[in-house]
DNA sequence: ATGGCTTCCGTAAACGTTTACGATTTCATA
DNA sequence: TATGAAATCGTAAACGTTTACGGAAGCCAT
């Protein structure tokens, strides 16, 4: 059922089916209104390959998910949401969204190198930035259209998007304060995620605005999963003096966080306060629920697609440039995980 | 960079030059030793739509995930090792994934359509897999490849994968017999999906083995994720005599279900036997710790490649057929959140 | 010297589209 | 009526690749 099938079966020119499938000017109304009909009686949809291949470009957009054993997890949770806000904005246009996810036995870099090299996508969503991402330099030196969910270190010029992980840290450090904690731990990735960087520099720097100095014992570097959480736990119960409150940048840490204070006789919320991040159907059935940060993916991922589609010529007219740079705002949502601190 | 260009640039005939990346015999071994060099140095990769035209295969397959509200949040948990074990597969072929996640606002029909009429992949993996599946139907009469993960009631020879529901709700239903529960409760999907029959009818079925009579109200039927298991949790204290364990089939749903046992006062484990659906890290590290069913998700994923990859015919010779209609054997991993039944 | 292999390579068609260009018709206007 | 513009359509080239086919060269045996 090619489109020569079609202009057989309708007596016209293949050229006038096309023209009139694309929904260009100089055809008849009348011969459109056939052809169309005729479409759709016989199920034909252009092959993608033929297009690809004329118009040099393939109407996909790949959104490059880490798939490391460490996100291996939780990753879904976060993304998909994402993945359906991109999704709707790129329907409008025609373009068809596939999520790539590179194996954890594959350079992401050849990966990349491949997809790329076979013109297989017009446009790239990087996700899982990292503080040095050669991905960055590459698309950038290969001109290919891309946006980047989190941003690094990498110079050069390319829109990203990042959580306000500065706001989150400010917020959650005063938090804390005014409820009278002392001794703020923090639990970041132990990988070179540039989130972890971000994260801490936030926490830092609240830190000194309140006029406290920053003590690197109090910086616990795990996995973002649930066992990451219960390391975190043990290590600090392992210190002399214990922090009285600690913010995860991952609430699946919370619910190992959660087991080893339990095995120890220590009730988060009461004895110590945790702040989580991000808010997520779990977060609000947790025992006790986790005082942490909202934010809507969908609504992220909508600006993704956005501020990929302004650097892409074909639709750079329609979306202005002012939509890449951005930093997410998040809105902290109180549980019971935290309170006052009832200590000595 | 195209094969022209390559071409030109060693002074041979692109046929030549294709037949040398391609691995056809007949061309000078030292020709083709340049060839490759060649390729390598200038970074060519043949483009993908060219090669789709002319052979009529994409080399890519799609994985359909389901993205609606309900699995939205915890789906990829479930996916992510399942797609990792697909990949490894496929990268001995050289055969891309992709995930195609279809949006809610969209019907998976139209999609499937789209996706399958621009000949967008040569074969495809279709997930969440419902009683009757309208997308099995077309897939066969468009004698497109597939496989499901998840059987179902829609008829027609194709091959399918699925987790062994019976023997969970069997297994499960002997444990708490054994000690001594009486009235064993089920939370299902309330969704369509065909995983909520089967389970159903293994408990059923695994009951009546030890000679008890099937009690519909002991059937609940809930979103799979927290909140569902908070509304089997409410629903269940609502019941004149409470059911005194609980089989789940989704570890999401335990959390919810912990909560509201939490706000009632009624201790998992010790008040209220819970039997959950899958292990996960999360599982391990509740409080108390999930008894459920463990399963290597990526095995599951390398035997899904294997029984798609044996209804291909570019590559049946390898994989015998002997590998589809499978269903997936699992082992019950006993936690804290089961036990002797204490009650009157 | 002729014929027949084998080895290697070039030529050209084909895959399904889109689109620049030109051809034809229609129709209003001079 | 002649003319030009507008509307509509057909023709053919082009995108990058693979592959069937044939040709050229080399070699050996007759």
């Amino acid at each position: 059922m090619s489109i020569r099938d079609l202009a057989r079966h309708l007596n016209i020119s293949i050229g006038t089916v096309s023209r009139a499938l694309n929904g260009k000017s100089d055809v008849n109304p009348e011969t459109r209104e056939r052809v169309l009909q005729a479409a759709k009686e016989l199920g034909y949809v252009p092959n993608q390959s033929g297009r690809s291949l004329r118009q040099g470009t393939t109407n996909t957009i790949g959104f490059m998910i880490e798939s490391s054993i460490e996100t291996a997890d939780n990753g879904g949770s976060f993304f998909m949401p994402v993945f359906e806000g991109v999704q709707s904005v790129f329907r409008r246009h025609q373009l068809d969204l596939v999520a790539l996810l590179c194996g954890t036995d594959e350079d992401p870099g050849a990966y990349l190198n491949r997809i790329v090299g076979r013109r297989f996508v017009d446009g790239l969503i990087i996700s899982a930035t990292m503080r040095n991402d050669p991905r960055i330099t590459f698309l950038l030196e290969r001109k290919i259209p891309f946006v980047t969910l989190g941003r690094s270190a990498t110079g050069g010029q390319y829109p990203w998007i990042d959580l306000d992980f500065e706001g989150v840290a400010a917020t959650a450090v005063t938090r804390l304060l005014k409820f009278g904690h002392q001794r703020i731990a923090i639990g970041v990735p132990a990988s070179d995620i540039n989130l972890g960087y971000v994260f801490v520099d936030g926490y830092r720097r609240a830190l000194s605005a309140h006029g406290i100095s920053f003590d690197p014992d109090l910086v616990f570097r795990a996995n973002s999963n649930e066992e990451g959480g219960y390391r975190v736990a043990t290590a600090m119960l392992a210190q002399k003096q214990m922090p009285t409150a600690v913010i995860l940048v991952n609430e699946n840490m919370a619910i190992g966080l959660y087991r080893r204070f339990y095995e120890a006789g220590i009730h988060p919320g009461r004895d110590i306060a945790v702040v989580g991040f991000r808010e997520s159907t779990q977060s609000r059935f947790l025992s006790p629920t986790l005082t942490c940060f909202r934010i809507s993916l969908r609504d992220l991922g909508i600006k993704l697609a956005e501020a990929l589609l302004s650097t892409m010529p074909a639709f750079a007219s329609n979306y202005p440039q002012d939509s890449i740079d951005l930093v997410w705002p998040m809105e902290l949502v109180p549980g019971e995980s935290d309170g006052p601190w009832l200590g000595t």
